[in-house]
DNA sequence: GAGCGTCCCGTGAACGTTCACGGGAGCGCT
DNA sequence: AGCGCTCCCGTGAACGTTCACGGGACGCTC
């Protein structure tokens, strides 16, 4: 079903078809009508692969999450979504459910498929630039070794620190952390910097690793407090960590935050539906992900790419109830 | 930078390169190399529109929600991209942002764009159909008028009946109603019709209009109260307006479920998150959106599509805490 | 009536890739 | 020497659309 059965049907030229499809001028008004009678009648749509081909005008780029049900994920991919409506651009959404294995499935075929790539990457920077053959790559959740690759990092040092001197200007002295990162975090050597600041000693054996779930928040406060039933406060990797926390402390009849104080990272909407309502170390999740769309934007028009400067997202404390 | 480039500076002609680059035989292994070396210096990424339009191999969806920060939306999202991913498929997302204009610019573009829409959508069926130009759409949240579109339903009858009878059985006798539609909605008959059942008389005033938001919901809670305080449980339109409802019984100094009972519809999971742990009349919202994708996959391959009748979701009452 | 302008419409080319086919070089066998 | 086979590699065509250009029909002006 082509341009040819149309005009054929129509008893005109292709060309006199394009125009009465693409609203031109030039053209009949009878004419313009018998012949998208006649485009309506047999179904008829245009390729949108030949069109892409002769007026290559529309971009589309890749977003890749490890999973959306995260709702930092979800907050993420809605501010790239918008990001990317501003410029009239398509984004393809792949949730690589966390495994390797798909990520690997997706990096295949998003190479040949989109214009850019913007998203969170376990694999090593060379299978990257393997895999994504020479087209712009803007990181998530992690930097680069090259500069092969933009990334948009979050600065979250001052944000940490206020948490913790507001932990220790109520009166903790022993405070923990859900971390949620198997070796030594970012966010981690952020949170002990902070305590050393403020004269509050960290005993390594309070800091527990969460998987990165509800679930594996409130599974690592548990663990926490049954080794360390004597800490007062924890800070978490994540919002999503905290929450479990927070319901696991529930759970043990703990009340938040007169016998444990919870703060989050990363300020999710999430945290103001709980109770009590999350305190946050928190970023603009949905800049974060439009300021990835931008980058990319740039890098594939080749506009002056911004400056890994430039490309940061700053963290600060949102205290509600939790702390 | 186009195939011949390659071809020239590697020495070889167009279909070596395309050899080379796709791993085909009757390749000599020296050549390949040498044609994959002068790729990657070149940066030479191949035309994802030429090779669609020679081999038609790459099918992509429209998935379209009104709010990907809904987490009901998200849920189907996230059961829409697991559906098409199983089939290969590309999933372009579109977050209309509950905007009919913004519904219409993505329709428009919707059409010659992808081979299907799946998604939420305000308009009518008559500028649905004109808009999406012959292409399958399979609709959610609404029942179509014409059989050119395919819908998937929600069945929430007997789930409704469910929790009705089970406020009743708890005693209650004046249970209240956060509808989520400005009319009538399938969801108030289901609870009208229940109650009937159960004889416990619903006063009109008993119901009333949320906007789909927790702030929509805790409004509604609070004007819902304030005229007929002696409401002991309400049903609510789905799960965001009744976490809006919990948090403002809450505010309001209400314990749930003992002073006032909670019923949600949808199940999400962020219902176990939030204190007390809400009951819901559940339905599977990520088979939901595998479902509309399946459908969509039959409607584009050709296959037997289902029938109205399978094209449906069967809620069940979850009980938790809030009820 | 010659010239000119406007309004329509059609034909060749191009976009970048893959498929079908043809063909040369080299080798072994009879 | 001739034949056939295998291994490579290249050329024309096709996919479906839009762009650039050319040209016929018609009306108006002098």
């Amino acid at each position: 079903m082509t341009i040819h059965d149309v005009a054929r049907i129509a008893g005109v030229s292709r060309q006199t078809v394009s125009r009465a499809l693409n609203d031109k001028a030039e053209i009949d008004g009878s004419t313009k009508q018998r012949v998208l009678d006649a485009a309506r009648e047999l179904g008829y749509r245009p390729s949108r692969f030949a069109r892409g081909l002769v007026r290559p005008d529309t971009t589309t780029i890749g977003l890749v999450v490890p999973d959306l049900l995260n709702p930092f994920f979800t907050e993420v991919a809605s501010g790239a979504l918008q990001a990317a409506r501003a410029r009239g651009w398509h984004v393809v959404v792949y949730d690589t459910a966390d495994d390797p294995e798909q990520e690997l499935a997706t990096l295949r075929v998003i190479g040949t498929q989109v214009d850019a790539v913007v998203g969170y990457f376990s694999r090593s920077d060379e299978d990257l630039d393997r895999l994504t053959a020479g087209i712009p790559v803007v990181l998530l959740g992690r930097e680069p070794h090259t500069p092969r690759f933009s990334a948009i990092s979050i600065d979250g040092e001052d944000g940490v620190r206020e948490a913790v001197a507001h932990l220790a200007g109520r009166g903790h002295r022993r405070i923990g952390m859900l971390d949620g990162h198997p070796g030594p975090s970012v966010r981690r050597r952020w949170f002990l910097q902070a305590a050393a600041e403020c004269g509050v000693p960290v005993h390594p054996g309070w800091i527990t690793r969460a998987a990165q779930t509800v679930d594996g928040g409130g599974a690592a406060l548990a663990t926490l407090l049954a080794a360390h039933p004597d800490v007062t406060a924890v800070f978490a990797f994540n919002d999503v960590i905290a929450i479990g926390a927070l319901r696991e402390a529930r759970r043990f009849g703990l009340r938040v935050p007169a016998d444990l104080a919870v703060i989050g990272f990363d300020g999710l909407a999430l945290g103001t539906l709980v109770e009590p309502e999350l305190s946050s170390v928190a970023i603009d999740t949905r800049a974060l992900g439009a300021l990835a769309v931008d980058q990319a934007a740039r890098l594939v028009t080749g506009a002056a790419p911004l400056e890994p400067g430039e490309l940061v997202v700053r963290a600060a404390l949102h205290l509600r109830e939790s702390a």
